[in-house]
RNA sequence: CGGGGCAUGGCGCAGCUUGGUAGCGCGUCUGCUUUGGGAGCAGAAGGUCACAGGUUCAAAUCCUGUUGCCCCGACCA
């Protein structure tokens, strides 16, 4: 491609509304613009980052044979409301009314297109398993979108969705597809976790996904040190307190803590460790009633562990100030078990503490040496906390290290709740009807992009992986226009690296020096050769890779050149 | 949805408090010079100051409303 035709738009000054690095280097080199709030449009330059992503994906789809298809984006209400998700979706599907009044949305995934589709097509136990997937934009209507391509509203996906006649077949293509993934991931260059997760509004048992590692990341993954564990923060399930509960060593007694409304406030007061205290939270149960949570000082609560809780309402709603003072006679910060007229519950991990300090349920006062059993009937126990760095891993091998993940893959094994929703059902060997069993597998290729451009970047612009570049290697001539052998050179050696098989890019724009040597590094191109009359004398080529600190010439010859890059 | 902010040439911004000819940097175009890290000189184009009302002799500036966008939070396959 000769840079003079390509379109490009680069800019040295960074736009004003792009917080974070991945956005601010797309703007920037000219990959996309912003059409709206989370729309935008991909440039010609961005085009070639996409279908690098999109060919990968592709390969290894069809390595597993993945079959692909393209649904409509645009889909009938009907089908929502026999899922019942037209209801459960909310605001986040964006709807529209067609001119007979019918209603559609804009398909913010698939899973009930695909099993109508399916279900008109397969009828036997010798037509499955079966995945297909499609490579299709999807809009979702975030409440906030943000961070340029990282939370959109329209996006591009590939979403896979597999059928099967058991739990078993299930599970192999689960971690075909799961293998699929990872080798994705590595020919990008991109270094990643498997995390488990929560399965969320799509439902299902098992789920797992793949976080590109990244500071700016707004997913927190804790990972072990030893033995493989993993997991999403939200997750992430956490051990009681090791060992048994000292006896009380303490009499329990009221204080004074005059303005400490905090746990920070309430530590520095007593000159204690948060980590004695105990943290009262008070939240909504399904009765109508509060319910009182009960946290170790330093530990914070795992929203999506306490409402899967029973008892608890879900969605989790804290109670409100008057509801509180209402129940406890004092209002948050001053809150505790002793004398509560409503259920504790307790995490796990304050299972075996003693002398804990809490809220007295009078505002401005504590106890110290509070124990559970002598001072508040023993409560219910459960997991409701965060798992934190330094925590002993679940699984009792290393400890728990907290990574920052931008999400790019979710794996899920669904079961039968789409299918049998959506009355899909095949005959099996024996002529009886079954309800398959399906998977779906997302994986976000307009997000990845933005998400290796997080991971891999310097102060002077992005550091493709070699695979998603969008040209593997560019060609800059110094003094073009007074050098006829520089053009000769140039030429010749465009069109040999092109017959080559290299997809090489020629600055032919007839720019300075500084100006070429900026934008090839601002958008990245992982290999520079620059051809002077200098080194023509000496025939020799200039190269850099896009990484290296320092020049170093090679010869000026293809096979050379094909060797210094590594291209085949 | 709650809270905060912004809207002035393609981009980044000043001007608004105290109403009176719309300005700067970058970019763009032309010419000459220049050519190893975002060149110099000379010239030029380009703005319904988001939109709609209002106040005023006069509104980018003051008032009211609307819209769009950004940030924080909740939300989120």
């Amino acid at each position: 491609m000769r840079l003079s035709r390509l379109a490009l738009a680069t800019t040295k000054e960074t736009p004003a509304d792009a917080e974070i690095v991945s956005h601010q280097l797309m703007l920037r080199a000219g990959m996309i613009r912003r059409l709206g709030a989370g729309l935008y449009t991909w440039s010609p330059l961005g085009m070639r980052v996409l279908r690098k992503v999109e060919a990968i994906i592709r390969a290894e789809m069809a390595a597993i044979d993945a079959l692909e298809i393209l649904m409509p984006a645009v889909q009938p209400a009907e089908l929502w409301q026999e899922s019942g998700r037209w209801q459960a979706m909310g605001p986040l599907m964006l709807r529209m009314t067609d001119r007979a009044e019918r209603e559609y949305c804009f398909g913010p995934t698939h899973e009930e297109v695909v099993t109508d589709y399916i279900k008109r097509d397969v009828r036997s136990y010798k037509q499955l398993p079966l995945t297909v997937y499609q490579i299709q934009t999807k809009f979702r209507d975030e409440i906030r979108p943000r961070f340029g391509l990282m939370r959109a509203r329209e996006f591009i996906m590939k979403d896979a969705y597999s059928f099967h006649m058991d739990e078993a077949g299930l599970d192999r293509e689960y971690q075909a597809m799961r293998g699929a993934y990872a080798r994705i991931l590595d020919r990008m260059g991109l270094d990643y976790r498997v995390v488990a997760a929560d399965s969320g509004a799509i439902g299902g048992a098992k789920s797992e996904e793949f976080h590109v590692l990244a500071h700016s990341g707004e997913d927190e993954l804790a990972v072990a040190s030893e033995g493989g564990y993993a997991a999403n923060i939200e997750a992430a399930v956490t051990r009681a307190g090791d060992g048994p509960r000292a006896a009380p060593g303490a009499a329990l007694k009221k204080i004074d803590t005059p303005g400490v409304t905090t746990i920070a406030g309430l530590a520095e007061h007593l000159k204690v460790p948060e980590r004695a205290t105990a943290k009262a939270i008070v939240v909504m149960g399904e009765s109508g009633d509060p319910v009182l949570l009960m946290l170790r000082g330093d530990h914070t609560l795992n929203a999506i562990k306490a409402e899967q809780l029973p008892g608890i309402a879900a969605p989790l709603t804290m109670a409100d100030e008057a509801t509180i003072r209402n129940h406890f006679g004092a209002g948050p910060g001053s809150l505790g078990p002793v004398n509560a007229t409503v259920e504790v519950i307790a995490d796990h991990a304050l299972a075996n503490a003693a002398d804990m300090v809490v809220g007295a349920n009078y505002d401005g006062a504590h106890f110290t040496g509070f124990n559970w059993g002598r001072d508040h009937p023993e409560p219910r126990f459960a997991d409701l906390r965060n798992i934190v760095a330094g925590d002993t891993s679940p699984d009792g091998q290393g400890t728990i290290d907290i990574l920052r993940g931008i999400e790019v893959g979710h794996v899920f094994q669904l079961g039968d709740k789409y299918s049998r929703a959506l009355n899909l059902t095949v005959l099996n060997e024996s002529g009886a009807e079954v309800v398959p069993q399906m998977g779906c597998y997302g994986f976000g290729v307009s997000r990845v992009v933005a998400a290796a451009i997080e991971q891999c970047h310097d102060d002077a612009g992005i550091v493709w992986p070699a695979a998603i570049a969008p040209f593997e290697l560019v060609i800059v001539p110094i003094k073009a226009d007074k050098s006829q052998a520089v053009r000769d050179a140039c030429e010749a050696l465009y069109g040999e690296l092109k017959a080559a098989g290299v997809d090489v890019a020629y600055d032919d724009r007839g720019l300075r020096p500084g100006p070429m040597f900026a934008d090839a590094e601002l958008i990245g191109i992982p290999h520079r050769i620059v051809v002077s009359d200098r080194g023509l004398e000496a025939g020799r080529l200039e190269y850099k890779g896009r990484a290296d600190a320092e020049n170093s010439d090679v010869a000026h010859d293809i096979d050379a050149i094909r060797d210094r890059i590594g291209h085949r």
